[in-house]
RNA sequence: GGGCUUGUAGCUCAGGUGGUUAGAGCGCUACACUGAUAAUGUAGAGGUCCGUGGUUCGAGUCCACGCAGGCCCA
């Protein structure tokens, strides 16, 4: 008969290593999905990861995650088909690819071409896959890296295309503008990539302006006239005075506090009346001038008095109407909304007024405020008809304004370095100027002076900042607005938000609040990027924009090329043969399409947002609507993915924004949503993992050196102990501090642990040749109170745990395993077992035929099942350990249980179905007296303890105060167990007859709180008061009246702390009491059982099997000694394999033992 | 600056709907066990529950304001 496997020096990286090679061998990944062939499908997405860069430790962490999940639906039952994939576009490859190339992006179609460059991006991409592929198969991440989906494939692409066609047919995609970075200086915009290259940010000295915006009598503003008569002006403070003729609102804070207060302008000398912060004041009225008098005030004197009319909030100044600053263009639409108070919740009392100007075309937050409150932007029309910007994109004010400015010049007599037209108002020094000469003057200086001239500057000065600069040209960026093309998700804005809610978030937080919130202040979703190695826009459109064409597929663009040919705009060469284009740049650039006017129509350059690729990829993955669509339709939504927390507003939002916006406006999409019941989500379950710190909390990062490399982890601790220390640690979307002591404590006490109670197993049941038999088991009745607990403890288990992997809590389910394995089943059913499993076997297991009693018999099955159940369990989270245990476990029955097809006739662990709990193999009365032995053995040790009695020692009795008839019941089915834990003859139960009992009486807090609420102080002191006899009465009667108060007993908790005498210990409303007296019959006894453990000890010295018997000789020391082997020498004999114990005068050549009191002579012999 | 999140023993973490003695593991100290033995068990020490106010008879738990760390966004 084949016996258990033994561990011998067992290392979690080998057992990973093996166990990889048995998965390779059979296919068991394959199988495991092949198995469920027609079963339900539980759908799992893939977030792509960038194999440009090498895997960290948290990829081990979050791909955990994801694996888990998918090893647990396919125990339950389901197939989960998992398909890889890898995100390639974007900049971080683009950035790569120069560094090794030591080029820059204005190097492309310069030094290297187009082409070449994304030749080289595709190349560079997949630099590390090798690596990627390594991590997956060596953390055990079981997922398809034969056919994973590319983004950069052309398939892929054109998934995309058909989405954007969708979406563009709904009118959902436009071209717009929103406010970015651009250097006039070099004619482009910028990346917050290239802003933040080193030396871009400067400090610099700029002029800035305190504006007076003159406040509009009416019903609004009313309240602000009452207590003046002077005009009122908002003050307002920019440190870009050159973004003042193109103000349009004001923006004030809700709960920001504002003062007004009348005063003098400091430049014109005229009585004014302002409104700003009240945090602020002190930045532009000193306190020295707070009792100068209004009407002292004479025309030009230094000190300006001043004097605070009235307070309120930002929120009485919203909707009031001011005179436009600078009058020189006006809206083109929404003129009425224009010039108005509006809150904005950027604004701050940091510094300047308390109130932002709003220049919505220059400025990212007041585009932002003044979309969301219908305010225009200040804009002309230019040659084509389009909407232009006051300041053009070389950086100049428009020649309307120019003309303006000029005439102010003039008339109030500026004196400039040069004469100045309408075309000389740069808003920044862009033409080189000549700034040393002491009469430059730069346009926000001018603007200045023009300003203070009338009346509308209440404080002018230079302010030093940083400003961002241009790493090319080195001159001052302008935040500008610039075309890009959009998708309308604020459209669907409701609805995204309505079925966000029926998404379950792990946690949820993250769903209801940070995605939540996202959602709330959705702005349109710029898809656009100037770049080159991306998915292209797919939009054509003739040179005056009026004719433009989406293309959906390959199919359209070639049919549209066939047209353009025929039509003479492009070489019909291009499209001859097979149509084998590469989707990306250059190639789509050259193609040039007609119009139905006639004209030729060019692509737009953009390339698309790469979270648009990643979002797109519940379609893309498997090139719907082109192929698969019935593979799509099984696999659409997902029931779980999973991705780290700054995903949020990436993978999270593009999956939700596309699927959402896909349902509205694709019929396919809507037709397949109906088909499957989804509402129109892409996913159902999601975790939002957190991050993975170093175990000081630090982010790791390689200046700090505190990087954590996974394959130097996964090669010393092995993969399950890092996944299950990972999980266990910490919610995966709390941070993970991580530790590698933890991984090494997680080794030690949780695989250690079970890795001793499988080889205890193995050890016996090899011994007695004990053979798992699924078709004949001890039934549950007939087993030992023992076992029928841990197997009760072990449906708790079940349920527990396949509630937690429901609910998406790894951690819950690891602990609780963890739980189990440890304390239950280790600690507490192994050790008070111990006996049964070594027990002898009947005679005939001499003869090689062994026969096991029942008891015995149950005792392996009882062990054998719950290293079963807990090798299932932990499968998830550690699936190669779990593996080793069950082929361990079931290798030498695999032929007969394929015969019976029963449970354990699969070859992996991960091709079985897990265990459901049996509610009739549970008896909760057992678990609940067990606990109490649990409970009582501990205080029992703790009064040994501080009596410095040994267990050995036996003591006579324990004396247990009962409360109630049900504890004592329930104390008795365990006594036997107590008993011989602790080392005691006999458990007495007493009660109040035996007058041993002080009761004391609490008051029930949790009850009385409801009924007397305040006059709990009362009641408390009145229970607190209670004598015996009050307690005695309230018990027998079941209520008592005293002091005006009617107590039931729900009403109070009655315990017993204390009896008179003995040495007591309680805890939790349990009390023990322990009869310490040693008489001299438990003495000898005590020395019978300490002799015993010393001979063992010398036979273990001696280096003796366990079936070696032997005879002992002891020299005689006392009488107490040798009435006290005398007596109990049976008892020695048996324990110790004795076939002689003798008592000698005097020995030679003995050993010398310590028995603590005294020393022994003893001389062990084997026979 | 905003949104979200975390703060409980030296360390890592538990602590439904508020209830009076705040728990676990590791680590530490001591002891026990010696037929699971390079294992195992038991006990003990160890806490301003981040701070300050408030609500309440009662706050680790609820509210407000802060402080510190983290993420995302400006």
């Amino acid at each position: 008969m084949s016996k258990y496997k033994e561990f011998k020096d067992l290392n979690l990286a080998q057992v990973a290593t093996d166990i990889l090679a048995f998965w390779k061998e059979e296919k068991i990944f394959e199988k495991s999905v092949s198995n469920r062939e027609g079963a339900p499908s539980f759908t799992f997405y893939e977030g792509p990861p960038s194999a440009n860069g090498t895997p960290g430790i948290h990829h081990v962490m979050a791909r955990t995650v994801k694996d888990i999940f998918c090893r647990f639906k396919t125990l339950q039952g389901y197939q989960v088909n998992r398909k890889g994939g890898w995100d390639t576009h974007g900049l971080p490859v683009e950035l790569q690819v120069e560094k090794e190339l030591g080029i820059t992006k204005d190097d492309i179609g310069k030094k290297i071409s187009v082409e070449e460059y994304n030749k080289k991006c595709r190349e560079t991409v997949m630099k590390y896959k090798d690596q990627w592929d390594d991590l997956t198969l060596k953390m055990g991440y079981w997922v398809d890296l034969d056919k994973p989906y590319i983004t950069y494939e052309k398939e892929y692409i054109e998934s995309l295309w058909w989405i954007l066609k969708q979406l563009y047919d709904k009118k959902l995609l436009y071209k717009g503008y929103t406010i970015q970075p651009y250097s006039p200086a070099a004619g482009t915009g910028l990346s917050s990539h290239e802003l933040n290259l080193p030396g871009c940010y400067k400090d610099v000295k700029d002029t800035s302006v305190v504006a007076q915006f003159k406040i509009t009598r009416n019903a609004k503003s009313e309240f602000l006239f009452k207590s003046t008569d002077k005009n009122i002006f908002v003050l307002a403070w920019t440190t870009t005075p050159w973004t003042l003729p193109s103000n349009t609102a004001l923006a004030v804070g809700e709960k920001i506090t504002y003062v007004q207060i009348d005063t003098f302008n400091s430049y014109t000398h005229k009585p004014i009346s302002v409104v700003l912060a009240k945090a602020l004041v002190g930045k532009y009225f000193s306190d020295k001038n707070k009792d100068l008098k209004l009407e002292e005030y004479k025309a030009g004197d230094k000190n300006i008095p001043f004097q605070i009319v009235q307070e309120f909030t930002g929120k009485n100044l919203e909707g009031i109407q001011y005179e436009q600053l600078m009058p020189y263009v006006q809206p083109f639409y929404d003129a009425d909304k224009a010039f108005q108070i509006v809150a904005g919740d950027f604004v701050t009392t940091e510094d300047g007024t308390g109130v932002v100007h709003v220049s919505p075309t220059f400025g990212a937050d007041d585009f932002r405020v003044a979309k969301q409150n219908g305010i225009p932007a200040l804009t002309i029309k230019d040659e084509l008809d389009n909407e232009v910007p006051t300041v053009d994109k070389r950086g100049k004010f428009i020649s309307v304004i120019g003309e303006h400015l000029a005439e102010g010049v003039k008339k109030f007599n500026i004196k400039t370095h040069k004469p100045l037209g309408a075309d000389d108002f740069y808003v920044k020094n862009y033409t080189n100027e000549d700034e040393r000469n002491s009469d430059y003057k730069n346009t926000d200086v001018i603007i200045s002076i023009i300003l203070k001239e009338e009346n509308k500057a209440f404080k002018v000065e230079k302010y030093e900042h940083t400003y961002p600069h241009c790493w090319r040209t080195d001159k001052p960026i302008l935040y500008y607005p610039l075309d890009s093309w959009f998708i309308k998700t604020t459209a669907l804005k409701d609805r995204m938000v309505e079925l966000n809610k029926t998404i379950n978030w792990k946690p949820e937080s993250t769903g209801t609040g940070r995605f939540g919130n996202w959602l709330e202040n959705l702005v349109d979703w710029n898809l656009s990027r100037s770049r080159y190695w991306g998915t292209p826009l797919p939009i054509w459109r003739t040179k005056d924009g009026k004719e433009e064409i989406c293309i959906g597929s390959q199919a359209e663009l070639k049919k549209e090329v066939e047209k353009s040919v025929k039509a003479g705009m492009m070489q019909a060469s291009m499209v001859d043969g097979q149509w084998t284009m590469d989707l990306h740049r250059p190639y789509v650039d050259e193609i040039v399409l007609v119009s139905d006017s006639g004209q030729p129509m060019n692509r737009e350059l953009d390339l698309i947002d790469v979270w648009f690729d990643s979002g797109a990829m519940p379609y893309a993955q498997w090139h719907y609507p082109f192929e698969n669509k019935e593979i799509f339709e099984k696999n659409y939504p997902a029931d779980f993915i999973a991705e780290g927390v700054d995903q949020t507003r990436g993978w999270f939002f593009t999956l939700h924004a596309i699927a959402v916006m896909l349902n509205e406006s694709s019929d396919e999409i809507k037709a397949v949503n109906k088909k499957v019941g989804n509402g129109g989500v892409s996913f159902k379950n999601v975790i939002s993992n957190g991050l993975v710190l170093d175990k000081n909390g630090n982010k790791m990062s390689k200046s700090k050196g505190n990087v954590v490399n996974p394959f130097d982890t996964l090669a010393k601790y092995g993969p399950d102990a890092v996944r299950w220390y990972m999980m266990e640690n910490a919610p995966p979307w709390d941070n993970l501090k991580f530790d590698l002591e933890g991984i090494a404590e997680t080794q030690r006490r949780f695989f250690g642990t079970l890795i001793n109670t499988y080889s205890f197993f193995v050890l016996y049941a090899n011994i007695d040749g004990f053979v798992k038999d699924e078709m004949n088991t001890v039934p549950f009745e007939k087993l030992a109170p023992l076992d029928k607990w841990i197997i009760t403890k072990e449906q708790s288990l079940i349920e527990e745990v396949t509630k937690a992997y429901n609910e998406y809590e790894p951690t819950k389910a690891a602990r609780a395993i963890q739980e189990f394995v440890n304390d239950h089943l280790s600690n507490w059913y192994v050790r008070l077992n111990r006996k049964r499993f070594w027990q002898p076997s009947s005679a005939k297991a001499s003869e090689g035929m062994p026969v096991l009693s029942d008891d015995k018999r149950a005792a392996y099955e009882t062990l054998y099942e719950c290293l079963m159940v807990t090798a299932q369990l932990m499968a998830p989270i550690a699936p190669f350990f779990s593996e080793l245990l069950y082929r361990n476990l079931t290798d030498n029955i695999r032929n007969g249980a394929k015969e019976f097809n029963t449970p354990l006739q699969y070859e992996s662990i991960h091709h079985t179905l897990l265990v459901k709990a049996d509610s009739k193999r549970k008896v909760e009365e057992l678990e609940k007296s067990m606990d109490y032995a649990q409970r009582i053995c501990s205080l029992v040790h703790s009064i040994r303890k501080n009596s410095k009695i040994k267990v050995r020692t036996p003591l006579q009795k324990v004396l247990l105060p009962v409360l109630d008839e049900k504890f004592a019941q329930r104390v008795k089915s365990v006594e036997a167990i107590i008993k011989a834990e602790v080392n005691v003859k006999e458990i007495q139960y007493i009660d109040d007859a035996s007058g041993l009992l002080v009761k004391k009486v609490k008051p029930n807090f949790a009850k009385l709180g409801k009924q007397y609420g305040a006059r709990m102080k009362e009641v408390s002191a009145v229970i607190n008061s209670f004598a015996q006899q009050d307690i005695q009465t309230i018990e027998k009667k079941g209520a008592l009246s005293k002091d005006g108060f009617d107590l039931v007993l729900e009403d109070v908790l009655i315990s017993s702390e204390d009896i008179p005498g003995w040495s007591v210990a309680s805890e939790n409303g349990l009390t023990v009491a322990l009869d310490i007296t040693l008489t001299e019959e438990l003495k000898r006894e005590g020395i019978a059982r300490d002799f015993v453990n010393r001979v063992q000890n010398l036979r273990k010295d001696m280096g003796l099997a366990v079936l070696d018997k032997i005879s002992i000789e002891v020299e005689k020391n006392g009488e107490e000694v040798s009435s006290a082997l005398t007596e109990h020498k049976e008892y020695i004999r048996t324990e110790t394999q004795a076939l002689s114990l003798e008592l000698m005068e005097k020995l030679s050549s003995a050993s010398e033992v310590d028995m603590d009191e005294f020393i022994l002579k003893v001389k062990v012999t084997v026979n």
